[in-house]
DNA sequence: GAATCAAACGGGGTGGTCCTCCATTTACGT
DNA sequence: ACGTAAATGGAGGACCACCCCGTTTGATTC
């Protein structure tokens, strides 16, 4: 899925480690994606064929790790926050977006925990990059969906991301959470007050 | 906090199993409220001055250990859905107690992430009975409201203490996630779309 | 191509978790 | 007081994250 997922070359690494760093995120990605986000790391060393101790030279942290994983995932996200402003409704691509990101978050068991996660206690370096990335995304839409009137004033980018990912957590475990995501998600845009 | 917790009484415990039933149950209270639902269960024991095995024979499943130590929480919610009938306006009431859901889960690190679960992998006899006692007595607050047109039709209590657990589970760790929760509590209520 | 050396490696150890067996102890009814 | 069934808890198995440190290996220089 991800294909050109690379360590960042401060200083480049050597042929080996990089070689490794690319076969434990290989293996993070499948485990990930089969276990949730708290696979075990010790599994991912071994199907990646390193010894422990590499992963943990390679990613101090297991945040460290979800971090690289979901990147890919983040920045796809990010793509398509720039691909819905064709949209010629603003408030529509402001929607459309945030159901992306409930989607997104509900197929990748523990991304939304792990980007909230992020928000505060993560590596400082690495760690609010993730949730930086899909805000500063995420902000230039709900500008355009204000100005268009909307979105009711005194809305903030982070309220919606959070609500986005509290539903996308909250749904990542029921038998059809995408449904329910979604109506979820549906409810909270319209409000639980009768209409207009 | 809690005062009268015991066994169910199916038939009547000996007496030392009783004692450290409750001295377990002590021990999970404190350890939940300072280290979250994920407390360590040795430790509890540990404290509790029991063996291991002594707390895995009374409460089989980490699950079941939560719902015990919740229940009392949860009466005390459903309670609280009683009260709030006093109130003349019925929407009013369901909304008041909403915050009250929140707010309780809130202050009960993991409450709300048990809860959710409980509604589908708890133990049988057990397990759906916090989730159940809530949601019954929120169903009635719902009717209510809504015979007075305060809510949108079609509008489920389940979808509603989704939404609110959503919201303790996804704030909890923030810093002041009380005032979070609650602003996105009544964002999500009122809609993200302009008013009336 | 050989020598060098820092960088990267991974086996194995530590200390933690959850959970189970089973020999021993204990409370209760008679 | 005694017999028995219930309750106990220590020891042990399987697993986990994380770290120390002797060994290997890739890059660089000659």
């Amino acid at each position: 899925m991800v294909d050109g997922n690379t360590a960042p070359a401060s200083r480049p690494m050597r042929a080996d480690a990089q070689r490794n760093y690319d076969r434990i995120l290989a293996a993070a990605e499948a485990a990930i994606a089969r276990d949730g986000a708290d696979a075990s790391l010790e599994e991912i060393a071994r199907r990646a064929g390193v010894g422990s101790a590499t992963l943990h030279r390679h990613f101090p942290s297991r945040q460290a790790l979800l971090e690289v994983v979901f990147r890919a995932k983040v920045e796809a996200l990010c793509h398509r926050a720039r691909d819905v402003t064709t949209d010629p409704d603003p408030g529509n691509a402001l929607v459309t977006w945030l159901r992306a990101v409930v989607e997104h978050a509900a197929s990748n068991r523990g991304l939304a925990a792990a980007l909230m996660r992020g928000a505060h206690d993560g590596d400082p370096t690495f760690g609010a990059t993730c949730h930086s990335m899909i805000t500063s995304s995420g902000v230039e839409l709900l500008e355009r969906a204000g100005q268009a009137g909307a979105i009711r004033p005194g809305v903030a980018i982070g309220d919606l991301l959070t609500l986005a990912n509290a539903i996308a957590m909250a749904t990542e475990r029921e038998p059809n959470g995408a449904a329910e995501a979604d109506r979820l998600l549906t409810l909270a845009l319209d409000g639980v007050h009768p209409l207009t």
